[in-house]
RNA sequence: GCGCCAGUAGCUCAAUCGGAUAGAGCAACGGCCUUCUAAGCCGUAGGUUAUGGGUUCGAUUCCCCUCUGGCGUACCA
């Protein structure tokens, strides 16, 4: 599909704005981008009608209405314009309205209200036209393509395989998984990647942990390090490992022990970890293992690029990098005093070869404990050359398990943490993605687990799904009355106010997945889904789908079958299941 | 102390660049099943957007002060 009719900017807030090129695109075309993007149209007629007054070039910003009843779409282009032009935003509206040249003829009612807002609402025909291209799109409904095909990598979850995964990750999990979707339906090019904390101190102290539980188990107590690790899980480790390995570990030293048991824990742990993600519909284009970075020596090769560009220097022993020249708060330190490389070292290596591998733009998902950090590592990266922009953090807040109306405390270390399997259980995969991607990222989530355990109406994602299995039945039953989908249907006489609000909403899908994916948010996608199942439900109540109006019938079944076609659309986003039956 | 995030209806949250009368769900109250799924629909009530200033035609949105909560502020990850 061709754009050339339109500049897409870097801002992608700027897509729904009219350039001033003009086309040389078929009418077609034309017509064809007009139904899947009305509001370019729109924009661009009101550019021209500037152009043509007022001499004027202006970003045109086409928004909805808050209320309905005000009109389909509205431009607020007149009230940012009076001070340019020194003169009242009425009379400019009034200016631009009447020299507005609508060679499709779809608009039927262009008005000015309040102190200058351009309303216009779109013939009922247009909108009723609409139904056909959302069920011949099917699939591509929704799709755009002002990504430009940027290379995107999304690193999410990314948790240290020294634990099972928690709630937190549950989110992360969900929420990447989404957004690389939503990134790719609008052209972007974008993967998913798992960052394998696999080496370095963590590990070493998981070994030790996982050799003391093993050792007890032979009757040989040995305590577990103090700032080991202490659930109960590791218990079953050693007991897995006794299992498999028998004692044959005992008799090692105690070091070559812990580091062979490190060794084997992990694997273990990934294996579970990849499983876990897996159920959870979660599948990464890569698992990223730091100790492949390590065993390459990439992250020496790092800092010599830092020292070359002067940008390191030696202060108590350890090797620090200019970082606060960059926007960090403070230098930060490469190599301790005592040789050993930090983690961060490691890390600037890690993202290095994320572009080196092509990516174009980086985005993180991290945790709120980790917002301290973004601003070293971005620093960082912009010594190596890249530039600000190229790395991006969203940190996503906490969540909070609420058991009995009661927070629940929780801490891996202490072992106490409340695992993503478990929630998964109790609510299911489908509920539990629904719920933790319905908040924005930068609120905490509160998830209070009595409720979400509850098989009720009050969770979200079954008014959903209600909505979508209700849409299969009816089409049985039509079907059992001998009514079939006929695409030629009279889809003028879809003209109660319940279809053409459900009509208006199917329309709004694309302007949806386009804002997520601007604003790096997925909460905006399920709040979408349930305004459309709202609307379903009310059109379903209010009126009769099979009736003795065979022609009724035919454009009613149409509606049904554009409802049904974002609905899975939406749903297929979000990875949960769309049941034919409740 | 400094930094990041948050503070909107009783509760959980929305509000798409700064736009019009701040919206949903749950809880509360009142209606609707002889008819394609009542996990549904319709209605009522609920607000000084934490506080005080500023910017402007217009502020939940941007800026500053104050208050409250979470997190961070390592030669841990």
């Amino acid at each position: 599909m061709s754009i050339s009719l339109f500049i897409y900017s870097n801002r992608p807030s700027e897509n729904f704005m009219a350039s001033s090129a003009s086309g040389e695109m078929s009418n077609a075309k034309w017509s064809m981008r007009v139904i899947m993007k009305v509001e370019l149209y729109i924009a661009e007629k009101i550019k021209e009608a500037l152009k043509n007054t007022y001499d004027q070039d202006a970003t045109v910003f086409i928004e909805k209405p808050r209320q309905e009843t005000w009109g389909d779409f509205a431009t607020t282009v007149a009230l940012g314009l009076a001070k340019t032009l020194r003169k009242a935003p009425r009379q400019i509206a009034e200016t631009i309205v009447a020299n507005i040249a609508d060679e499709k003829k779809i608009f039927a009612n262009v008005t000015i209200d309040g102190p200058g807002f351009i309303n216009i609402t779109l013939s009922q025909s247009w909108w009723q036209n609409t139904v056909l291209h959302i069920i011949e799109t099917g699939e591509r409904f929704g799709e755009d393509d002002w990504g430009n095909g940027q290379r995107i990598n999304l690193e999410f979850v990314s948790a240290n395989p020294t634990g099972p995964l928690n709630v937190v990750s549950a989110r992360a999990a969900a929420t990447g998984d989404v957004l690389v979707e939503l990134l790719n339906k609008v052209g972007f090019a974008a993967e998913r990647e798992y960052y394998i904390n696999d080496a370095g101190r963590q590990i070493r102290l998981l070994g030790a942990s996982v050799a003391a539980r093993y050792m007890t188990l032979f009757n040989q107590k040995e305590d577990v390090p103090e700032d080991g690790y202490q659930g109960d899980y590791i218990i079953g480790l050693a007991e897995e490992l006794k299992t498999e390995h028998g004692d044959k570990f005992v008799s090692y030293e105690k070091q070559e022990r812990q580091s062979v048991l490190a060794k084997l824990a992990l694997e273990k742990m990934i294996a579970l970890h990849k499983k876990a993600l897996h159920e959870y519909r979660i599948d990464y284009q890569t698992w990223f293992c730091e100790s492949a970075l390590r065993d390459k020596k990439s992250h020496f090769k790092i800092v010599e690029a830092l020292k070359a560009k002067g940008l390191t220097y030696e202060k108590d022993g350890a090797l620090w990098f200019k970082s606060s020249e960059f926007g960090d708060a403070k230098d930060r330190v490469l190599v301790t005093n005592e040789g050993e490389p930090t983690y961060f070292m490691v890390d600037i290596a890690y993202h290095q070869n994320k572009f080196d591998r092509g990516f174009e733009v980086l985005y993180d998902l991290w945790g709120p404990d980790h917002h301290g950090y973004i601003d070293r590592v971005s620093a960082a990266l912009q010594a190596l050359g890249h530039a600000k922009e190229e790395f991006n953090v969203r940190i996503i807040q906490q969540v909070n398990m609420l058991r009995d109306g009661e927070l629940v405390k929780m801490s891996k270390r202490a072992g106490n943490i409340i695992e993503m399997n478990e929630v998964l259980q109790d609510v299911g995969i489908d509920a539990a993605r629904f719920f933790f991607v319905m908040r924005k990222l930068d609120s905490p989530l509160d998830f209070d687990i009595d409720l979400a355990k509850k098989r009720s109406d009050e969770n979200p994602v079954f008014y959903v799904q209600y909505a979508h299995a209700r849409i299969v039945n009816v089409i049985q039953f039509a079907k059992e009355n001998g009514l079939e989908l006929d695409l030629t249907a009279d889809l003028s006489l879809l003209t109660a106010s319940e279809e053409i609000a459900l009509i208006r909403k199917l329309n709004e899908y694309p302007n949806v997945v386009s804002t997520c994916a601007r604003l790096m948010e997925v909460h905006h996608l399920p709040a979408y889904l349930m305004e459309v199942a709202a609307a379903f439900h009310s059109f379903y109540h209010n009126n009769r789908i099979v009736t003795d109006d065979r022609q009724l019938s035919n454009a009613r079944m149409m509606l049904l079958e554009a409802t049904r076609s974002v609905l899975v659309n939406g749903l297929k986003m979000l990875r949960i299941s769309a049941p034919e039956r409740m």
